[in-house]
DNA sequence: ATCTTAAATTGACATAGATCAATGATATCG
DNA sequence: CGATATCATTGATCTATGTCAATTTAAGAT
């Protein structure tokens, strides 16, 4: 239900002598979790890594497989949920360049993981990385650095889910979904303006990640559009109007 | 608001020759962060830290001051929590012993820390520390794992804010709480039973924690009373009778 | 014991958001 | 270009939970 295709390996020549090519064209060598390690250090690990891609809507991984792959994205955004018994859903994250994917030091994930744009991603093989991070304290710094960024923002998003209006939560994604985006546009050294985005999430996908439904979602951007506070272009271009007034409603104090 | 006393350093040798009888004598110095410590390595951490208790109520930290010390758990329940500019509060997670409290390698917490119970603290100062944990892999690698946990089930919470209802919610708690409580006394060699325990949280704590209110968590507390799954004595004391019904009302798959 | 206070329960009612259903946009394919 | 499919919007209800208010229970103080 959740994949709908199977990815095969990128055909690459991964026992490469030198580990420029790939390495130095990395989108993220200078801001992931790879920024730690030396040009050395670097080429050990560059051995166990891969290179996949994905299509949009593909499945990454699966809450009940054991992880087989860890992964740094490279490029494109990542959906991380949760699925109930009964089939209700929760986004509980979305991982943007240079996040990493996968639970560290655990067999198993806790959660699915899609592609919401196509995506590109640098995977290491579980056991070895596991033992790599070990043994390489300036990498494991790293991704616990990135870990906490996570928890960081996981907690946000409980105060979102457990205590804002539906209207709240629209803006706060908003907010939040447009500086992340922009971020790993410049990252790319794309052209970006934080108030004009492309909203890369579906209504269904908004509502998983809020909590709320479909239709909810919908009206609550008919408000904001009706409130002049954004423009929304096709469904899916949207233009900040008014930051500072989604800032107030999304609960974020302004001085 | 928050504070109902303030707290002085429990007064004790800090430069004392040996560190046996503090840590010897610790309650979570087999689990803790200190577990992956020699005692070599230990007695250099034991240089900088200090002993504190907190009252049931006491503030631990809050969100605005910068962090002066981070903390593990020795003793007790401590609170994690959020509010918005209008008082609106979320709980964002619970500290049983040995849990590691404060935010790494940053200079301000995200959250207010608060003791549930009366707590006892071991502190260490936030730069020292963090310059200690820069130089000890075995140190950052056990609290990097320590963090890992806590963000596994801060998803777990988002999927229950996000998707569960009240009841659902309610019943999740129970079980979560009957766990880490007995698991909590077990470490400290006292008697537990698992299906019976203290409430320790009030009704108010327990909505700001589900993101209810206090009157809704009550009629769920009925509820439960109601179909045989739980018994309530004196509103505090709880004994679980029908544990896989719980779970299933949990969405805990059980197989 | 009795009084006082805080916490929990219960009831009556209000409402935000869900559900169900119809319509309107947008994109894709022949 | 029209036909089809998907996604988004809007409207009319319904319902779970919030709100307001009264009562009960438990715990502590005198």
């Amino acid at each position: 239900m959740h994949n709908k295709n199977v990815v095969p390996f990128i055909t690459e020549n991964s026992d490469c002598g030198s580990d420029h090519p790939v390495c130095q064209a990395c989108e993220v060598r200078a801001c992931g979790m790879c920024s730690e390690l030396n040009s050395d250090t670097l080429k050990e690990l560059r051995k166990i890594t891969r290179m996949k891609e994905y299509k949009a809507g593909d499945q990454i991984f699966c809450d009940e497989e054991p992880t087989e792959n860890y992964a740094t994205i490279k490029n494109g955004i990542v959906k991380l949920s949760k699925i109930l018994p009964d089939g209700r859903q929760q986004t509980i994250g979305l991982g943007f360049p240079p996040d990493f994917i996968g639970r560290a030091f655990k067999d198993k994930n806790a959660s699915f993981a899609s592609a919401l744009t196509d995506v590109t991603v640098c995977t290491f093989p579980r056991d070895l990385f596991n033992d790599y991070l070990k043994s390489t304290p300036s990498l494991e710094h790293k991704l616990f650095e990135l870990t906490l960024n996570e928890l960081d923002s996981a907690r946000e998003w409980m105060l979102m889910l457990g205590r804002m209006t539906a209207l709240e939560k629209v803006a706060a994604l908003l907010l939040n979904f447009s500086e992340r985006l922009h971020n790993a546009k410049l990252l790319q050294g794309l052209q970006s303006e934080l108030n004009k985005f492309e909203l890369l999430l579906t209504r269904a996908e908004i509502s998983d990640f809020l909590g709320l439904t479909i239709e909810t979602v919908s009206r609550q951007f008919s408000i904001l559009k009706q409130k002049g506070l954004i423009n929304v272009q096709n469904q899916r271009f949207i233009e900040i109007l008014d930051r500072p007034s989604l800032d107030t409603l999304a609960g974020h104090e302004n001085y």
